[in-house]
DNA sequence: ATACGACGCGCG
DNA sequence: AAAGCGCGCGTCGTAT
């Protein structure tokens, strides 16, 4: 006979990972381990006992002082969302799905052979939660050992297996030089940042309909019927094609839009705006300002309103590790893409506050760290890094050495950019010599890796049988410099990944902390919370908002200085993290508003 | 009908 | 001014 009472509470305190499957009869396994991976229990129960027996585990542990259990299970985004539906969260995570991505290339790993033998686990790309966490659903579809995603295996067994080769692996990286630590702290932020992904989503960023659609009717005119294009937007394009005099022209076939200014004498090779922008022809003017017009309304105007915003939250899907590099992507609703015009939007609910940090010039000042290049950490110490290479004499304004740094990260070699990198790189060798080696292995067809571990993915075949077969004697010169420039692209994207990745981590573990400060602020009394539909963590400071080196945390008007102080504190506990000695500050935009600002 | 690459443009 | 890196998404045009 089956009971709903849920099972008793785990005997032992020493219980640090509790490992989550399912079994073959469809109900689910939860095998409690001690630190050094030694098997304590196992529970069987029903998928609708998790969520009180998480409760009891994270509660106890937080009673008694200690650190709840890391939580081990295949895929976080398949098993946290209906847990943050029953209003429970997790501290802390052990992500299979994502740890073994990075575990299969990492150059830190002495032994690839067990983890790249499990290739059930190499799933490229995340699918998308595609039901938002109700409370009426199913909870765990556990069938044949697999859950309901279907992406990664989630049978007990299978995750046990894959769990003892990942720590094998991280336990096979060297000792000496860190190695084994950082991969540790890599493997931390990667899960922290699932847990974080999924209660991003569930929290929603809180977002104001009737300030969107006064924007859109600002730029636009008013919401048209469906299927007609605004007012604003048809007058313009009537502007268009008067003055290319082409009253039928469909502007927005490139083909045709191309033909038509070339009969009116405007020579440009493409119709992209940048080209345009230097021809004075009357039609030039109007069709840039219908092209911003019909971006804005395809991409964010009232039917992308309708469909992601729901009860004031708009609620993206985050893909955590969906970029090479590290960096999240995001998937429907394009949550990293959101213009700048409509910040605005964004506002906090009735009473609370948008506490809202941007990192000052993230990526030069990891590049700084990274290569211990003292002469760039001193460029930094103030809040401009940018200013700081000003006053160190190398250029004379603060526009030249950001082009001359984003070449730097980037691989330029044309234009001003072109012209300024050998300057820093004489003034700054240690930081250079960074990314210049880390461009050179990659152009010859080597990998690279972050500061924690992550690293490239390897060339493909094609692309080193291309490289070889051009340096044989009879290669076309058409072929030699057609894998020349291949080889330089990929010189120039290794030459970031290590910029771009490392700074990844360092936004990682910037939340991680950040995440779990917020935890501890005080709740509000239920009829002050954000938003009675929204998940229970919603009743106090949460994170709202993720963009690469941004943050926007939502809080009660009474707590937004304490929550502002609790980003920069978590900024310098991630730079103190990564970088331990350096000297490198990681200065933030700080801002508490009602209303996100246009920048 | 559907798939896919190119293009253009939004974000860092 | 863009360039040089990493993305997602809407549209068009062509291939299937």
């Amino acid at each position: 006979m089956r009971t709903d009472r849920p099972p008793p509470p785990p005997r032992s305190a020493a219980a640090r990972w509790c490992v989550l499957g399912g079994l073959p009869n469809g109900r689910l396994a939860l095998v409690e381990l001690t630190a050094d991976g030694s098997p304590i229990s196992t529970t069987q129960l029903d998928a609708a006992q998790l969520p009180e027996l998480v409760a009891q585990q994270e509660g106890a542990a937080r009673r008694d002082g200690a650190s709840p259990p890391r939580w081990v299970w295949a895929d976080a985004a398949a098993w946290y969302p209906q847990l943050l539906a029953a209003g429970i969260r997790v501290e802390r995570c052990h992500d299979l799905r994502l740890v073994h991505t990075i575990l299969r290339h990492s150059q830190r790993v002495q032994d690839h052979a067990p983890i790249r033998g499990a290739d059930a686990w190499d799933v490229p790309v995340l699918p998308p939660v595609t039901e938002s966490p109700s409370a009426g659903a199913t909870l765990f579809d556990v069938d044949n050992g697999t859950a309901a995603r279907g992406a990664v295996p989630a049978g007990i067994d299978e995750v046990l297996a894959e769990f003892t080769r990942q720590r094998a692996a991280i336990e096979s990286a060297r000792e000496l030089s860190s190695d084994r630590a950082r991969l540790r702290l890599l493997v931390a932020a990667e899960s922290a940042g699932a847990l974080i992904a999924a209660e991003l989503q569930a929290a929603g960023i809180p977002w104001d309909v009737a300030e969107h659609d006064r924007i859109l009717t600002e730029q636009l005119g008013p919401r048209p019927r469906f299927g007609q294009v605004p007012e604003l937007v048809a007058h313009k394009a009537a502007q268009v094609r008067d003055a290319l005099g082409d009253p039928l022209l469909s502007i927005e076939s490139q083909p045709r839009l191309l033909r038509a200014l070339h009969r009116a004498g405007v020579d440009v090779r493409s119709t992209s705006q940048w080209e345009l922008m230097g021809h004075g022809h009357p039609a030039i003017a109007p069709l840039l300002q219908y092209k911003k017009m019909v971006r804005l309304l395809t991409a964010n105007g009232w039917a992308w309103m309708d469909e992601w915003v729901h009860e004031g939250r708009y609620r993206p899907v985050y893909v955590p590790g969906g970029v090479v590099t590290g960096r999240w992507a995001s998937s429907g609703g394009g949550a990293l893409q959101i213009p700048r015009q409509l910040r605005p939007a964004l506002r906090a609910d009735p009473g609370w506050r948008l506490v809202s940090a941007d990192v000052a010039q993230l990526e030069p000042r990891v590049l700084a760290a990274m290569a211990n290049d003292q002469g760039m950490i001193r460029a930094g110490a103030g809040t401009d890094l940018y200013a700081g290479i000003v006053a160190a004499g190398v250029v004379a304004t603060r526009q030249e050495a950001k082009v001359g740094v984003l070449g730097a990260l980037y691989g330029g070699t044309t234009g001003d950019s072109g012209r300024i990198v050998p300057r820093l790189r004489r003034t700054f060798p240690r930081a250079m010599a960074l990314v210049d080696d880390a461009a050179r292995l990659g152009e010859a067809g080597g990998t690279v890796s972050t500061w924690l571990g992550r690293s490239s993915p390897p060339a493909d075949a094609a692309w080193t049988s291309a490289q070889q077969a051009a340096n044989l004697p009879d290669a076309s010169t058409a072929e030699q410099e057609r894998t020349r420039r291949s080889a330089r692209d990929r010189g120039r994207f290794t030459r970031n990944f290590v910029v771009q990745g490392t700074a990844a981590e360092w936004a990682l573990s910037w939340m991680a902390g950040l995440r779990l400060a917020l935890s501890r602020f005080e709740e509000v009394p239920e009829n002050q919370a954000a938003r009675a539909s929204g998940p229970a963590f919603a009743r106090r400071a949460h994170l709202a908002f993720f963009l690469h080196d941004e943050v926007i945390v939502h809080a009660p008007a009474a707590e937004a200085e304490q929550a502002a102080h609790a980003i920069q504190e978590a900024a310098d506990a991630a730079g103190l993290l990564l970088f331990p000695g350096s000297g490198i500050d990681f200065p933030l935009d700080l801002a508490i508003t009602e209303r996100s600002e246009e920048k």
